[in-house]
DNA sequence: GAGCGCAAAACTGTATACAACTTTTAAAAA
DNA sequence: TTTTTAAAAGTTGTATACAGTTTTGCGCTC
């Protein structure tokens, strides 16, 4: 037996370490399992995930560049609040950046590309059928993603993952109807139009699901007296 | 003799610590001190600033996110290089955000946010009478930020930010001609534009302005290869 | 009993120490 | 001379230790 083969012992040797951190906490918030104003303790996140603070802190302030925390001075983590104008900003850029991505994935969709938006799609379904809405809810964004990725703009794209990010936010804080959350439909045609190559049906498809799940949010003023009073709680 | 170091700037009691040096980086490759490609060494940087390497990491990691740096894993961080397709990328979404952008800055501006254009404008004049063609360039891209922030759009300006700030690396990979940096008379028609709250003239300016940006790029293909070779050597 | 104040506990910000990896350098073999 | 290999020097990744700030809790005063 010689050396070469004998290294790759184990399954990982667990290199890379920060990253995995984000993305566990990202999968977390996106899923609605941890929520918006919890803090997050270094010493708590570092004991469970079983590393130092370093990379925690690491962790959380690549999770605050995508102002999915909130870090406040000598005070520590949040999961971030977005307000209600940030929500409306949010959905804004959505409906400006989204339509036009996916009028350029109509016009560069592969057939793989295809199958894996209807491979989206179909897990959605399934974590419907099970009720986890958590992860209904990711993959739905995930979605979105997706189709960003097939466009092949990846400086647009970035901006696009970013708002999603916080679109997950805004829906926890917001969201209105308990069942309208899963249209589906809108996902199905939307595939179907690009499928098509029909770049201008996708674009009107994607903005007018993004309509309908701007106007699915509870975006009136009054709610913004109880929220600060509910940071006062924490 | 005093101040034989220019480093002892210790005005203040110096509590933000980390933002600083990435300010100071930031300032740095905006203005062209520091080129694409070299390397960035944390205890050179630490060194340098007179702080540890952990707060150089945090600086560059931020820079990192901003895609200022590019950061390899055992490796370092170096500036980035964008390449000719992220230089296509970033102008095309440039191109898509800042005129409307400047569309609703003509909505909102007020005369306080008038006059502070001027003044940038003003200062850019300054900086190119010096010849201090960095600094012209820095505040050129300052420019437009102040636009994003007048228009009240966060998020739409936290992207813009970004865009420009990989646009300086652009320009100092790929940049052409050499005087005609300083069209500021987009610049100043721009203003009175939208000082007039003429929405759609500002808006036009702006995306003719752009595309006379993006034009003075030297985006050829062929420039790939040496750029690779370059790399190699570093 | 309520309010104020000080001290201790807890947490974050920063620095330092140690481990792992990469690159360089030099030596040895072809 | 060229190639290969190994060791050492340098750099980054992670953990730990220490300092400063915020929060908490207890006791004292009114």
């Amino acid at each position: 037996m010689d050396t070469a083969t004998t290294k790759a012992q184990s399954a990982r040797p667990a290199q890379p370490l920060a990253e995995d951190v984000t993305r566990a906490l990202t999968l977390a918030i996106h899923e609605h399992r941890i929520k918006p104003g919890m803090k997050l303790g270094e010493d708590e996140l570092a004991d469970i995930y079983g590393v130092s603070r370093t990379v925690v802190r690491s962790a959380l302030h690549a999770l605050a560049h995508l102002q999915l925390v909130d870090i406040q001075r000598n005070r520590g983590a949040f999961v971030a609040q977005p307000t209600l104008r940030d929500a409306r900003e949010v959905f804004e850029a959505r409906e400006l950046l989204e339509p036009r991505i996916a009028r350029m994935a109509a016009a560069k969709a592969t057939a793989e590309d295809i199958a894996l938006l209807q491979q989206h799609i179909h897990d959605e379904h399934a974590a419907l059928a099970e009720a986890d809405h958590g992860r209904a809810l990711h993959l739905s964004g995930q979605f979105h993603i997706e189709i960003a990725r097939i466009a092949d703009q990846q400086t647009i794209a970035a901006f696009v993952e970013s708002l999603i990010s916080r679109s997950s936010l805004i829906i926890a804080l917001y969201w209105r109807r308990e069942s309208a959350l899963c249209e589906k439909h809108a996902h199905h045609e939307l595939v179907q139009a690009i499928a098509d190559g029909n770049g201008d049906k996708a674009a009107d498809l994607m903005r007018s699901h993004l309509v309908d799940l701007h106007s699915a949010l509870d975006l009136r003023e009054q709610d913004e007296a109880p929220r600060s009073l509910k940071d006062a709680l924490l």
